[in-house]
DNA sequence: CAATTGATGTAATGTCATAACATATAATGC
DNA sequence: GCATTATATGTTATGACATTACATCAATTG
């Protein structure tokens, strides 16, 4: 799975796939000075390959980076996040019915999409009971 | 319209309505010196009004802030963005169906929403028949 | 007119991201 | 093999975005 990383790569993207919720590339690289890495272009560029790859997906919102949750359908093609403010925690999901939509609204407007980031902030479920 | 803004607020909201497209706070603190303008917070705190009270929105993907096209009808909710990386336009526009969608999810899932981003990058029109 | 509230000013700092340059390692073609 | 090219790495410095902390000022209210 993580078989044609580079060392520096599979570093960033252990510290993704074990963590709660998403890191900031500053937090990944505090995680990672003593497998040796010391400034942060070290990490940000390991998150622009693993990003390319489809492996992590970055959150506009937060300035933050998570693991994708569906690792192996890499190029689901416009996946949608719920944050929660509460606890960190993120969802990842993709609705047909959105990319359609928005897909009709870019071909009607000539306009040629090349990233499109759908971004929910609140409270889940769990926090929201807590509170 | 612009009423019952403070001065620092109608500066900044003046700023933003005359600008072609999106501006970081640090370029509105740079149109604003000569208007007495200094530090950053306080473009940040106009902004954090001017947001609060739907005259403004912040662009997550370039952290940039833009005046509301629709001054008028605030509290549209679930607005979506299309922004063009050619010409740094962007449009705003709204769709029942996916806020519907964004909705159901959010409710099956017992996600309270609080605010939704949407924003779609790209090429515009004109920009794609230019290149 | 004291007390509260909200706006303002200023300096310092914190957080996120990239430019520029040097070096190393791996793959390719001759 | 060996030069060539491409990719990955290491390091320093800097740029870009945002907030904390503290002091002051003005308007409102009881």
């Amino acid at each position: 799975m993580t078989a044609d990383l580079t060392r520096n790569q599979n570093l960033v993207m252990k510290t993704l796939s074990g963590a709660e919720g998403p890191l900031s590339a500053y937090t990944i690289l505090d995680r990672l000075r003593d497998d040796g890495l010391r400034a942060p272009l070290q990490v940000y560029r390991a998150l622009d390959k693993l990003l390319e790859m489809g492996l992590v997906h970055r959150l506009e919102s937060l300035n933050a980076f998570v693991a994708c949750a569906h690792p192996h359908c890499h190029e689901q093609e416009l996946i949608a996040f719920a944050i929660c403010d509460g606890c960190g925690k993120v969802e990842e999901f993709s609705d047909d019915v959105v990319k359609e939509r928005l897909d009709g609204w870019a071909t009607s407007h000539r306009f040629r999409a090349a990233k499109t980031t759908i971004e929910i902030r609140g409270d889940c479920g769990g926090c929201t009971d807590r509170s």
